[in-house]
DNA sequence: GTAGCCTTGAGC
DNA sequence: GCTCAAGGCTAC
């Protein structure tokens, strides 16, 4: 077992580097499994909460893509990197896939736009030069020498586990009081999507000035210490206190949790729903704090409803087994310093990061799985029990849930192969957004529908990966349709709670401060939102889910289900306002002719612009839509006084309603 | 409303 | 009888 450098060795960095290249051949990188080639470091401590580890510099092969969320940079980012490695070079070189796949991520809220870059280490033999890429969009680049603060999980990258666990480590950090690099953090993937318990995923951030472990140095767990009396609670950081609600967390986010669920508890959140849960700062928004006990797996059930006092509780023996599997972990993983990567002794320069060894895996599976890692579905690297869901699968393997609230719409996902473990897509067709990969060894079309809808994703992967055991689905009940259209957001309920919603956001402005369109879009958008995600979890069968699976889900595929609510309402609402017309035929010769007139006029404008015409076309519904609500938002001004009663538009306002 | 401490009682 | 995870109490 190798000594950690003490705080004394990490402020002198010449002295770390020379302790821990010694130490560089005798150890294990243990979770770099499925490529040849890892990314190896410098362990230069380890506390509690994080590692801080030193990386020299390397080249990476890159690509930059500005987009809302990590799934969608994940898909479009990945396949230009792979064509990068399958000969999409100069050279048309087929290069090894290696690990970890790294991601920059921005700092932001989800619903701003930002440049994420992914990055594939490149092997050692293309280190020295690597082949120019001949796509534009990838780029090579040589990262600097960094000390990184690195907290380890379990679970896939997506959007809620890089959330989760970059706020955890920054937490932890702020504790620390140590400086990082603010802004943007990096996320590391090392596994395929395969079902699989001991996964590993990291999230990074920058060291800025001397790395900090004082304080939290990690101790040898000692006889007569319990693993949880050294554990964190998973809500806000505190001491754990012990089991409660199902898993181990401290007293006060006991007693939080209790009044909430005692008490029916409904928060709201003044920010984004994403605020920073600590020990300092988790009394400012019990929204998030509630949303974050139910994520880490504070379990509702175990509140109990008669209120009696004592005994023991269902979760008995998940707490026994929990306390075991913690012990034998404690006794089993001794503290130890994580750099080399497998079997074969790699070379012995200091610049060497990266090293063949391992059982062999070409470079195209190795490749495919990482591929695979992007377009699967979340959530199947959770063990689970198979239920049973009302969900027919066709025989071109396509989802069709009857839990769609609009007809048309669907979902697949791709098939499991459990001889090989690796999953496969054959459907078709391919949206526009997806490319098609071209390696048919492991048949990858992913070929996602553009729709969604959460309760149907896991339905796909429990079917897909446990076909043995897996109920065979069944035809929806009319029952449960019925309470999926039940759940429903009216019209009516929606169109209050947007004009609310406005009314409060100018309220706020004062009179002369008008919203723009854009904000008004915005806030029609925001509640929209609202209204799908509380369908969404209104939903018995989505209930059922895991709470992190529910959110991976949502924020999956949020927009296409304000996009698809949209067009919805459009369909059922749209022409509500010509049913007076009483001479129909002629109304319609009439746009007929204008529409001509205005084609016409186009393309005499425009003559470049031959789609001119469509476009302005395309444009109507949305005109439409947006006229209405501020026709609507309007009104309610005027009800209250703020429009000058004379006046054209407060007559037009009074004719409409 | 929060959070630390106290009381309770089924399971071992 | 002990353990420990529930609910209750209460100072803040």
């Amino acid at each position: 077992m190798e000594p950690l450098p003490t705080q004394d060795t990490v402020s002198s960095n010449t002295g770390i580097q020379q302790d821990l290249l010694a130490a560089r051949n005798s150890s294990l990188l243990e979770f770099c499994r499925e490529t040849e080639q890892c990314l190896l470091f410098d362990l230069i401590c380890k506390t509690p909460k994080y590692e801080v580890r030193h990386y020299d510099s390397v080249k990476w092969v890159s690509t930059d893509y500005t987009t809302f969320s990590m799934e969608f940079m994940m898909v479009q980012s990945f396949w230009r990197l792979y064509g990068y490695i399958t000969g999409e070079n100069e050279k048309g070189q087929k290069i090894s896939m290696t690990a970890p796949v790294l991601m920059k991520i921005p700092e932001k809220s989800i619903f701003k736009r930002d440049v994420y870059t992914m990055s594939f280490l490149l092997p050692e033999e293309y280190q020295m030069n690597p082949p120019k890429p001949t796509n534009n969009a990838v780029y090579i680049q040589e990262m600097p020498a960094m000390n990184v603060y690195v907290l380890s999980h379990g679970e896939m990258m997506h959007t809620f586990s890089d959330n989760k666990y970059s706020k955890e480590l920054s937490s932890a950090l702020d504790t620390a009081t140590a400086q990082y690099r603010k802004g943007f953090h990096y996320t590391a993937g090392y596994d395929s999507p395969k079902p699989k318990k001991n996964r590993h995923s990291e999230v990074w951030y920058v060291v800025e000035g001397d790395p900090v472990c004082s304080g939290t140095q990690e101790q040898k767990t000692g006889a007569g210490s319990t693993p949880e009396s050294e554990e964190s609670c998973p809500v806000c950081g505190d001491k754990v206190s012990g089991y409660h609600y199902g898993l181990l967390t401290c007293e006060s986010c006991k007693g939080f949790f209790k009044r909430s669920v005692q008490n029916n508890k409904h928060y709201t959140c003044s920010e984004q729903q994403s605020c920073p849960m600590n020990l300092s700062q988790r009394k400012r928004c019990p929204f998030c704090r509630f949303q974050k006990c139910l994520a880490v797996g504070m379990r509702k059930e175990a509140v109990r409803a008669d209120r009696m006092r004592g005994g023991r509780n269902k979760f008995g023996p998940l707490y026994r087994r929990d306390r075991q599997m913690k012990q034998q972990k404690a006794n089993a993983d001794p503290y130890r310093i994580m750099i080399d990567t497998r079997q074969t002794p790699g070379p012995e320069s200091s610049n060497d990061l990266h090293r063949i060894s391992g059982p062999t895996s070409n470079s195209s599976s190795s490749a495919a799985l990482h591929l695979s890692h992007i377009v699967y579905p979340s959530g199947m690297e959770q063990s689970c029990q198979p239920i049973t869901l009302d969900c027919t699968i066709n025989n071109h393997r396509v989802l069709t849930p009857p839990s769609m609230p609009f007809r048309g719409l669907c979902c697949t996902f791709p098939e499991y192969s459990q001889d090989k473990g690796e999953p496969s897509f054959s459907y078709s067709p391919v949206p526009s957004h997806y490319p098609v990969n071209s390696n048919p060894k492991h048949s990858l079309t992913p070929t996602t529908s553009p729709c969604c809808t959460p309760s149907s994703a896991p339905a796909i992967s429990q079917a897909a990966t446990q076909p043995s055991t897996t109920p065979p689905p069944t035809t929806a009940s009319p029952r449960f349709l019925n309470q999926l259209l039940e759940g429903e957001q009216d019209e009516g309920q929606l169109c209050t709670k947007v004009l609310a919603s406005l009314q409060r956001e100018q309220a706020n402005r004062g009179k002369h401060d008008c919203l723009n369109t854009f904000s008004i879009m915005c806030k029609i958008a925001d509640q929209t939102l609202f209204g799908l995600v509380e369908w969404a979890r209104n939903s018995n069968l989505f209930k059922e889910l895991k709470m992190d699976d529910q959110m991976v889900l949502l924020q999956s595929c949020w927009s296409e289900l304000l996009v698809l609510d949209h067009l919805c309402r459009q369909v059922t609402y749209g022409k509500e306002d010509v049913k007076s017309v009483q001479n129909r035929r002629q109304v319609e010769q009439t746009q007929e002719r204008v529409n001509r007139a205005l084609m016409e006029h186009t393309q005499q404008s425009h003559p470049g612009h031959s789609d001119k015409f469509g476009q302005l076309l395309l444009r109507l519904p949305e005109v439409r839509s947006i006229s209405l609500q501020v026709e609507d938002y309007l009104y309610q001004r005027h009800l209250l006084g703020d429009l000058p009663c004379n006046s054209l538009l407060a007559e037009m306002l009074h004719g409409k309603h």
